[in-house]
DNA sequence: AAATTCTTTGCAATCGATTGCAAAACAAAT
DNA sequence: ATTTGTTTTGCAATCGATTGCAAAGAATTT
C-alpha cells in the first residue's frame, strides 16, 4: 500500500526491523549469509511498505547498468520482431533489460544511437548495421572500454567483433541452383549495397551457382539498388527491356522480389512460366502474393537468442572475449509456386 | 583519447582546471551563471579527457530517469515501427530516451513489462494494450506515484488515463458505407475481441452503417476470432457455407482480410465480383495481394508524435494532468480493387 | 568451562552529479 | 576610497544501494 508521499528505501526497512541497511540489502538480494527468517521478514516488510529497488543507486555503486543496447535498421518486419523477442528472452533471464533503437538504415542515425547507448552505459550492444554504414568506428568507444559489441545479420568483417549470421553465400547458391534445376538459364539478380555482407555474399552465391552450371554471368544480369518499392519497379522495367528476356529473377529481399514480380505480371508475363521469381527472408508477404514466392527462410528468434547468449557470455566471463568468434546459423530454401516451372504449365 | 583505465568524472575535470565540481557540473549543463570562457574550457577539457556523463549519479540525485517506457503488443508491423519512430522523434528532442517492450498480445507479459518499467523508474509510459488485457490495474502503480500513463491505438476507457486513437467507429462506418454504395447488401464482419476498443468500435460502425442503409444485421454476419491466419481461413470456410452467400467481407485487420480473401479465391469465387473485401490499417501487404485491398489508413508516425507530446507535456507541467484528456486522429478510406464492384466486371 | 568453528549482522566508505546558499571577485556608481 | 550591484564560483550535504572487513552471537567440540 504505497502512497505517492515518499519513496521507501532500505534504510526505512532497516529501521522498522531494527536491522542495518547492509543486512536489508543482502536480504533482498538473497545473500547466503543472511538468516532465512530475517530474509523472510525483510521481504515481507519491503512488500508491505511499498519498497521499490532503486537501480540508479545500485548502478552507480556497481558501475554497471544491466542494460543491453540493440540497434537495428528497422523494427517493421516479422524477422526483426522475432529477433528482438529472442534477445529479450535470453537477456531477461540473465537479469538484463533492453534498450532498443532504430537506425532507419542511416549511418548518421546509427552513430547517434550508439552515442546514446554509450552515454546510457549499456553493458553490451547488439547491432545489425544500417544500409549505408561504411565504417564502424562509432563502435570503438565500446571496445575501448571493454563493452562487448556483437553484430548480427547485417554484419561486417572485423576481428574485434563477433558476428552471428546465416551463410548467405550458400543460401543464395542453393536458391539459384534450384532455379537452374527448374530450367532457368538467364537469371537476373537484384541486390542491395555490395558493401553489406548480406548482399555481397548473396551475389557471390548467385555467381558461383551460375559458374557451377556453366552459365555465363553478364554484368547486365546484376542490378544493384536500394531494394525499395520504387527501385523494384524500375528494375522490372529494365528487365522487360532485356533481350533475350531473362527467365528468372532472384532478388535479395522478398519485398523487392514481390514488387518487381507484380510489375512484370502487370506487363502481361506469366510467372513462373515466362519468368520465375525468388526472394529472400520468407516474409509474411511471400505467402500472400500470387504466385507465392520461393524464398530463403531463417529464424529470427534463434538468431536473437544466439546473439544475446554471446553477449551475456562475454559479460559473465569477461576474460574470454573471443572464445566463440562468429556463428553461422541454419537457413532453408522454401520452394513455392513462383519458381516451379516444371510443375506449372 | 580515453582509455579503458578509468572513468573520468567532473571531479577530475575540476581538478585539472582548478575549479570546483559544482562549476564543472553547471558548465556542462550550460548553466547561465557560468562564465562563457569557463564553459568553453570545461567542455574542451571534458572532451579531451574522454569524460562521459554518469546518468546513474544524476538520476539518483534528481530522482528521475529521463526514460519513457513503451509497451506495444508487437513490433512487427509498419504501423508500429512508424509509431515508435514518431515517439522517438519527440521524446529525443525533449532529452528522453525510450525503453521499448513487447507484450506479445498477452496480458501476463504486459504486467511483467509494466513491473519492469516501474522498477526501472521510467518517467512516463505509453501503452497500446495487448489483445487479452481485461483490466488495467497493473498501471495503477504508476498513477499512484504520479507517473503519467498514456494509451494509444488500443486504448481503454478510463478517466485516469488519456488516450490517443482514431475514430474507429467512424472509419468502419465510412468503409462499410462504401461497400454498400458498391451494391453490397450482405456484408460479413470479422473482428477481434470485443473488449478491445478498436474492435468493438469498428463493429459498432459496421452495424450502424447497415442500419443507416436499412440493411438487416444478423448474428451470423459477425465473426469474432483472434484475427490470426488460421482464424481467417476458418472464417473463409464458414463464409463459403453461408446461404445466401455474402457479397462482401470487412475484416478488422488487413492481415485477416487478406488471408480470408485468398482462401475464398481458392474456392473459385471472384473478388470483388462475387464477394468484395476490405481490411483495416493499410498494411504493406494490402498492395501486394490480388486484388489490392481496400482499407483504412492512419498515420502511425503522427500517432506516435501525439502520444509522446502528451506524455512530455505532463512531465513538463506536472500540474495539469488532465488538460487534454483524449485525442482523436484522422483516418482515411483507401479504395482499391477489392471493393470496386462497379468498376470491375 | 574454555576453545573453536560457523552463522549472522553491522560499520562506514564509496559511487558521481546536483543545488541552495553564501562567498568571493569584479565592475560601476557615489 | 567606499558603497552598491552584478557575475562567477565554491561548500557541503544529498540521493540509496553495495561490500570488505570486523565483530558479535550461536553452536559445536575438547
Amino acid at each position: 500500500m504505497a502512497d505517492a508521499g515518499k519513496e521507501i528505501t532500505i534504510y526505512d526497512i532497516a529501521q522498522k526491523l531494527n536491522l542495518s541497511a547492509a543486512t536489508v540489502s543482502r536480504g533482498l538480494k538473497d545473500h547466503p549469509g543472511i538468516n532465512k527468517n530475517t530474509k523472510k521478514k525483510i521481504l515481507a516488510t519491503a512488500e508491505k511498505m511499498g519498497y521499490r529497488f532503486n537501480s540508479f543507486a545500485s548502478n552507480l555503486r556497481k558501475k554497471n547498468s544491466n542494460i543491453i543496447g540493440v540497434i537495428v535498421p528497422r523494427l517493421n518486419s516479422n524477422f526483426m520482431s522475432d529477433v528482438i523477442a529472442g534477445i529479450e528472452k535470453v537477456v531477461n533471464k540473465a537479469g538484463y533489460t533492453l534498450f532498443i533503437s532504430q537506425s532507419f538504415e542511416s549511418m548518421q542515425h546509427e552513430i547517434t544511437n550508439a552515442k546514446a547507448m554509450f552515454n546510457n552505459r549499456v553493458d553490451g550492444i547488439l547491432v545489425s548495421l544500417a544500409y549505408d554504414t561504411t565504417n564502424i568506428s562509432h563502435f570503438e568507444q565500446f571496445t575501448r572500454r571493454n563493452i562487448p559489441v556483437v553484430f548480427f545479420d547485417r554484419v561486417i568483417e572485423h576481428e574485434k567483433y563477433p558476428a552471428i549470421c546465416i551463410d548467405n553465400y550458400k543460401a543464395a547458391n542453393t536458391l539459384v541452383s534450384h532455379l537452374i534445376e527448374q530450367g532457368c538459364n538467364r537469371i537476373v539478380h537484384i541486390s542491395g549495397d555490395q558493401r553489406r555482407n548480406v548482399y555481397a555474399d548473396r551475389t557471390r552465391g548467385y555467381q558461383q551457382a551460375l559458374k557451377d552450371n556453366q552459365l555465363p554471368f553478364e554484368d547486365e544480369l546484376l542490378i544493384v539498388n536500394d531494394l525499395s518499392q520504387a527501385a523494384a519497379i524500375q528494375a522490372a522495367k529494365k528487365i522487360l527491356k532485356m533481350r533475350p528476356l531473362p527467365d528468372a529473377v532472384f532478388a535479395a529481399s522478398d519485398f523487392c522480389a514481390i514488387n518487381c514480380m507484380l510489375e512484370i505480371k502487370k506487363a502481361g508475363l506469366k510467372i513462373p512460366g515466362d519468368i520465375a521469381f525468388a526472394g529472400f527472408n520468407n516474409d509474411q508477404m511471400a505467402c500472400v502474393v500470387e504466385p507465392q514466392l520461393t524464398t530463403i527462410d531463417y529464424k529470427g528468434f534463434e538468431m536473437g537468442e544466439f546473439a544475446a547468449r554471446m553477449i551475456i557470455n562475454h559479460l559473465v566471463n569477461p576474460g574470454e572475449l573471443q572464445n566463440t568468434h562468429s556463428l553461422v546459423l541454419r537457413s532453408e530454401l522454401i520452394i513455392r509456386e513462383s519458381s516451379l516451372k516444371a510443375g506449372v504449365k
